[in-house]
DNA sequence: TCAAATTAGTTAGCATAGCTAACTATATTC
DNA sequence: GAATATAGTTAGCTATGCTAACTAATTTGA
């Protein structure tokens, strides 16, 4: 949820920049997806895979909580990570409802080509920069991760 | 298919910055996405309403393309879409095999409100930054307008 | 001119990914 | 120890992506 604060901007400023900014995530991201269909697994996968090479081993509920989806959900996902070996499976020591779920080496692998992948083309399209442009998107993507950041509850 | 130029920068420097906007991009979308959908419509389907209210009418295949998608799934979406009554399709003059693919006022007015809730959404988060910060955004968006604007054939 | 090739779209059938509802199995609470 | 709560799964729906194979219309060219 929104933090609900007195806005200093005029709200039409604030919409305009809101507007764009959803547009060109939109647009970059759909310039990005297609670097990732070799892998042969889809993004929903992906994106649970790299949260789980990223940030280590996380049970079931964990990985739906953040990944914004439904246990049965992720369930799916994480059978289907199973199936093609990119994670195991283990019982957690503490709660036999749980089942801690962790990326195996290839699945590190296989996120890391991905990744490297991903990246290489967008840093391709990012070489028309200057430097001075370049340090400009970093200054906006700081602002950008706090303002994600905040509300990770939700 | 991104320029090949001679890169000014590191290539470390520009890794890193494309994978930190992949990564803000993903979060961005992954909250925004939320917001739809009380539409009742999914995003492949407001994806291409949005770009028939935003450039008027038109074909089956140009929609397609224009979505980076076959054309079978655009034949669904487009179905859906009239299910729903927001597009209506009509026949081209000139060559019968051709569908012209329009919004109409109900398809306008479900794109504007959702628009509006979305850009809401997102503009709540925004305020939170000081006036300046919003004009570093804004630049940077600049940037990224362009990089995404080269290319658009693909 | 009319048969062949191309182009626009659809249909059928498969996979992934989202959901809710209803279930099983384990933990917790009283 | 019985009731309740929590973690995951299963079943079954929809939407969105694909390819392959089809129909219908247009264009080519002998």
């Amino acid at each position: 949820m929104p933090k609900v604060k007195p806005t200093s901007q005029p709200r039409s400023a604030v919409d305009a920049v809101a507007d764009r900014l959803h547009s060109a995530a939109i647009h970059l991201l759909r310039r990005v997806r297609n670097q990732d269909t070799v892998t042969g697994e889809g993004p929903a996968r992906l994106s649970a895979l790299s949260l789980l090479v990223f940030s280590g081993s996380k049970t079931l509920g964990e990985l739906a909580v953040a990944e914004q989806v439904k246990p049965p959900t992720m369930s799916r996902v994480v059978a289907g990570l199973k199936r093609s070996r990119l994670v195991e499976i283990t019982a957690d020591a503490h709660d036999a409802r749980r089942r801690q779920i962790h990326a195996t080496s290839k699945g590190v692998a296989l996120l890391r080509a991905g990744r490297k992948r991903r990246v290489s083309y967008l840093a391709d399209c990012l070489t028309c920069l200057s430097k001075q442009e370049l340090a400009r998107l970093c200054e906006a993507l700081d602002l950008l991760e706090g303002i994600l950041r905040d509300g990770d509850d939700r």
